[in-house]
DNA sequence: TCGAAAAAGTGATACATATCACAAAATATT
DNA sequence: AATATTTTGTGATATGTATCACTTTTTCGA
């Protein structure tokens, strides 16, 4: 009988394989679920118990801002989930919500919490991790506070070509709406950007389908106002 | 020869206490600091190696933003500064500077991984702490982007009446300037608040000595527009 | 497949806040 | 003590974006 841990990315990103006895651990303390787009799989305000982890799949971290939901950011698989929230409170701090059909697995915190004090290169990997996303989380906020929503506008459509979707065409994995939420700026404002976008012929877009046709104008835009 | 650290609350805050021969490691490969207010304590995008911990005093994280710096947060010993930036890049992804004068101390990052390796308890705290921190700055930022200037200069007020000074009555220990690289305001703005805060007897100011004079209305605005 | 709900498009208007341009005051610096 | 530098105070103006109010289109569920 194989584990199925052994060749998850959960464990293969931390450098070091476990032990074993440490897969074994995972293996018969995890629960893999599928997830449809626009399901939650963490809900702020609600018990964390669990260590989640994307297998499959792309979906939306978000907050509950004191007006109004605000997006940190999309997280595309494989990659840990609500690390801070689940280890940090109990209660979770923020929500994720599939915007694309998605696998995830959930591992048991107190499994999760022993693997990591009897691992030290896995408790060390998590610790850098845990580091690079705050500092990654100091710049984003930095730069959605500072640059005005047509940079970050910009910004969005060059990270979902570049690093989600791997292509200058791809289909928007979120509402107008949401990328509003996205980028701190209301549903109107996206809406008549992506227009001049359009107009500029720095973009095409047919319904949700875009694609960018002038990557280094997008570029300026997001380095400049 | 007594050991230096054993008292330190760099060591005591995390719960267990290190065994003595971590100490010595800690006591042998540290330098203590004195800043004054105003002196670079980490520099943004020199090269770090070592863990810092602020023993006394008070500091401003800040980052280079894309057209201005941002002050992250202010901080007050102890605490350990930037340890997201010494652990997550050898390159320091943004500043801190004292803004009272402070006491830190300098701990070889290598000796600190390794004290991290081998203390469970050690690590599962830095874990912990990180956790926090991190959700922490989501909250920030959500603030932030959606309060208005008003309610995020409420906000800084009541925070170090609170939780800095523990008094109603205190010094400004940073510039109208710098309090709005902290709440994403330009001097000026932050400079027409005040007064308005002045005129509608909430607070008093003489110079930079501010006694907060209602409480509860600073409040209303936090919570409000 | 039809009706309802959600999402997208677009004009008019309001407003918070940046920016510019000085003057006055307070702090450093030599 | 004298001078330079930083900080603070305040008006006038410009502007990016929110908000409101509607229509059209698309998507979803019964």
């Amino acid at each position: 009988m194989k584990n199925e841990c052994l060749n998850c990315a959960c464990v293969m990103k931390s450098m070091q394989a476990l032990k074993s006895c440490q897969l074994e651990q995972l293996e018969s303390n995890h629960a893999i679920v599928q997830f449809q787009k626009g399901d939650p799989i963490i809900k702020q305000g609600m018990f964390s118990t669990n260590v989640v982890f994307l297998k499959r799949g792309l979906v939306k971290i978000h907050i509950a801002g004191p007006y109004h939901e605000q997006i940190v950011r999309l997280a595309k698989a494989p990659t840990y989930l609500g690390l801070p929230t689940t280890i940090g409170d109990k209660i979770n701090q923020y929500s994720v919500t599939a915007v694309q059909d998605s696998e995830v697995c959930f591992i048991d915190l107190n499994i999760f919490k022993r693997v990591l004090e009897e691992n030290k290169d896995f408790s060390s990997y998590i610790i850098l991790e845990l580091c690079k996303s705050e500092l990654e989380s100091y710049r984003r906020c930095a730069n959605r506070t500072q640059k005005q929503t047509r940079g970050n506008l910009a910004d969005v459509l060059l990270d979902l070509s570049e690093n989600v979707f791997e292509s200058t065409e791809f289909v928007l994995p979120i509402s107008q709406s949401d990328l509003g939420n996205l980028v701190d700026a209301s549903r109107e404002s996206v809406n008549r950007l992506l227009s001049e976008l359009m107009n500029d012929g720095i973009i095409r877009m047919e319904g949700r389908k875009i694609e960018i046709l002038n990557k280094y104008s997008l570029q300026l835009i997001s380095q400049n106002g």
